[in-house]
DNA sequence: AATGAATGAGGTTTCATTCAT
DNA sequence: CATGAATGAAACCTCATTCAT
């Protein structure tokens, strides 16, 4: 079931609770402030969620479609693989800059004790389309001879971190700057 | 004042408070959790912190010493950029591996609400050096022409991802793989 | 919203405290044991009080409202000056008598650094009947020439010392003593 | 043992007590903060005094040690018996007055669960100068009939409140209103 | 005598969760 | 389905007191 079919108070108090803990973290995020943003009552995020933990589980869940689905959108296959490449990247830092809690949450949650505990499909999932695309490069011999898997995390890493700059404000990352980054890392994965 | 002459029962405060956040986060760590692991009493941590904020706060300033004290030790001046790049890099990151508590409590540090409250010069200490090295670079022709704290951003960022990649105990990175990435950042930073 | 529809468990609240602090003094008085007389959980009294604090706050009120409700009941309108300064002095006396809790606490609130967090009207409230009975001896040329708000509180410290007096059991006051006393006050007030 | 050979540092710790008690109450005086105000260290303060609780019984003990030494000192003998009570209120009311944390820490202190744990000597002790004066009257027959403890009750009360009234600042006694307040009180207890 | 780091019981308060309505 | 008052375990923190120096 992707976001489109949540229901209408489901989806509030996930939404909620991807603001709050941008702003709070996990720590200063309270199930009765979720409530609150989300405009019910504490009891009633109990009838979809189990528990805070499952709630937090299942944002990650949530937030791994939502990029899947924003990708999706924004890819065309008539361009060349170097140029495809540019396209996914700069897109993807553009998600992730026009919805910086989720990239906030995405950055705390990886790195808690939550994550552990996803299965390996949950935590690969919003990757698989780049590794497909990795194994696309491979095939061609554009790509440098690596792990699929571990070069896209290295390529994920480089967009968060990206994004997260420019949501910084301290660089002002402008369509330049961005194909600047993109060009760097392509040069970091390519065949020289 | 830096680690060496902290007092014995902080640093051992320091030290359990950074294990065990590593192992169960911000949120799982409570203070009467330190304590016992420390060796000391619930209230002596409060002879040393004003509360468990300054504790997470310093525990930062803590780490970002540890690291720079480590660096320092790893530098050598007989090779040439290119070498000492690589050996930047690699060192960097297995400074990480060998401590990975620092590892995780610097990057759940950074992506919560606590970072934004470190002052400027706190939040770069550890990577002044790494920005006086990229300007060597710029300053010989060396490197591409990208803002020296973007570019050493997106470079300590790559070298955290790699030690965690080695951590998770996905990939185990051997000397070669370390060689392979380093390669790939150097050939993102240096003029083609 | 006066005492009368304060909810049921607000209030039995509101009368532990009470009475544990006349008993033990605020300082005796945990949150815990607030609970357990009012037959609450602890966390329940931070459902009606936002901090210990504002319990105690809220309780002096509380006592003041009693006060006017208890004094309004008393009042008659058909004897003459004299005899209505003496059925005020004996009535708020035997009040105090009646709920030495409230007179305990009031006298160690008005003496604590709470007191002076209090609105002037909080603080004046229960003393307006008094204020506006003096104004009118001073009207008809009864009473001295002095500032009903000074004659006020002087006038009900007589009261709450002689209520204390008793209750201490050191002199146990019979209604002639409580007579004597009030004629001593009346004395001190008249025009002679 | 009066105050005046009580060691240094007993006194210090004495006299911060008091300071910090007017201030901040029992509840918020801490003995560390005694311990900082009087200059010595934490656990000087328990040469002097087994607890907090034998501190703050002592500290009673003392403020009525230094009432009657400063009232004996007003006392004259060359005058009659209305002028000497005329002296004796408002002298006692001024020493209130520039003494306010004595003040303040007695309205405490005979209004906690400290008090009833006095010995009937020293609850009584300041006062008995009044009553064997008040005795005085009733031999010469001036004085109304009414017990002399009680009747030092009530005047030892109407000097507090006086001086608790000048001290709030709401009214500014002059010379003036001393003599008519203490002309109100005169006129309570004489014989008409 | 004096120190002040250390203690740990106990204080206030928070918050995930339940359940009667 | 939804509510929100109520719960109580457990969090953070304080502070009277001790004791090695």
């Amino acid at each position: 079931m992707g976001p489109a079919m949540i229901a209408e108070k489901k989806k509030a108090i996930l939404e909620s609770t991807l603001k709050l803990i941008k702003e709070n973290g996990f720590h200063g995020t309270p199930m009765s402030q979720v409530a609150k943003k989300a405009g019910v009552a504490a009891g009633t995020i109990y009838h979809y969620f189990d528990s805070k933990d499952t709630l937090i589980m299942e944002l990650f869940s949530y937030t791994q479609y939502m990029i899947q689905a924003a990708m999706q959108e924004s890819l065309r296959e008539d361009m060349d693989f170097r140029e495809n490449f540019f396209l996914r990247w700069i897109s993807r830092c553009q998600f992730y800059i026009q919805n910086p809690d989720v990239l906030f949450f995405i950055e705390q949650f990886v790195n808690s004790p939550y994550f552990p505990r996803c299965s390996k499909e949950q935590n690969e999932f919003s990757q698989n389309e780049i590794i497909q695309f990795i194994r696309l490069g491979h095939q061609n011999g554009i790509l440098r001879d690596l792990d699929p898997k571990l070069m896209s995390i290295m390529i994920h890493s480089s967009i968060m971190t990206a994004a997260k700059v420019h949501l910084d404000g301290k660089f002002s990352l402008a369509e330049k700057e961005f194909k600047q980054l993109a060009q760097m890392i392509w040069d970091s994965i390519r065949k020289l």
